[in-house]
DNA sequence: AGGAATATGAGAACGATTCTCATCAGGTCA
DNA sequence: TGACCTGATGAGAATCGTTCTCATATTCCT
């Protein structure tokens, strides 16, 4: 498998799992949030996914992982990992909710037609634009959406 | 200084609605699309409309109108009038997807949170950028979907 | 360890949407 | 205009993602 990895050694990665790991279940303890195995399994595989997977694939994956947890449980566990602010769910186009850990700087998405990937991106100048436009019509933005729904440049698809 | 220019209902309102509604038809029939009864009250409901209505409400609307249509039928012509380019699908988060004609200038939505009413609003700028950003990504922008959920200035919830 | 409060699994229930299929109605042609 | 062929409709079953119910199993506090 490409590994599209930030860090030079595997080591290293594995590292900064754990470390997002451990953040993310240290916010939820905080909160009050008790720390069950199949609870920590989610956390643990969405601190390691760098893709946005849905709730059926979680589920596939903590089987996989060889701990079982009930699609029941993963479903529960999204709701509260959400409210606890530690993942963002997405709901593209087709298909059910998408999630991602939220412990990275803000951005958007361009959802590719033909392959499904997500690429992500972050405009300053756009966020600003649309704070400035919700002022103007007197009000105040609490969360957006954005999504670019695109095709890899020059295929034709008349 | 802004390009903003949201559109007031009202001056679409100017126009007669049977207007609105030849010409959906016209178009519909341009393209080899059968004109029956059901049709024609559902682009006659949509052309009219002035909010956001869900193939629910569209099937309730035609039930008072006298015109019953089953919702089975509202679905399949609601896809129909989209692929048809006449009417224009919109998934805000929460409950299903919400419809209205696509006779007006192209725009994204301001969803208040508190009301649930939708404000309508377009910048050239942003829709600029987007596709300078898509550009810059490999990707060629197909559709967008820029959604602000926002609250009325000043109105400090908790 | 002891217990109260809470989480889990399995499957039923749900809401939105699509599909199946027997019947009905547009639009065309003679 | 009337018969026809094709495509449309209605009613309900089926699907899909998601939530709920409830009996049982765990967590975390003391």
């Amino acid at each position: 498998m490409s590994d599209t990895s930030p860090f030079k050694s595997s080591a290293q990665a594995a590292r900064a799992v754990e470390d997002r790991t451990q953040e993310m279940q240290a916010v939820l303890r905080k909160q009050g949030v008790r720390m069950t195995k199949q609870r920590a399994k989610l956390v643990e595989l969405l601190s390691q996914a760098e893709d946005h997977p849905d709730a059926n694939e979680l589920h596939a994956r903590a089987r996989e992982a060889g701990a079982g947890v009930s699609l029941a449980t993963v479903y529960r566990t999204l709701s509260l990992l959400e409210e606890g602010g530690v993942i963002h769910r997405h709901a593209f186009e087709g298909g059910g909710s998408r999630f991602e850990a939220a412990d990275m700087p803000h951005h958007d998405h361009i959802i590719d037609l033909d392959t499904g990937d997500v690429v992500e991106f972050h405009s300053e100048k756009i966020e600003h634009l649309q704070a400035q436009i919700a002022a103007e019509l007197g009000y105040d933005v609490v969360h957006h959406r954005l999504e670019l729904y695109c095709r890899k440049a020059g295929s034709d698809k008349s």
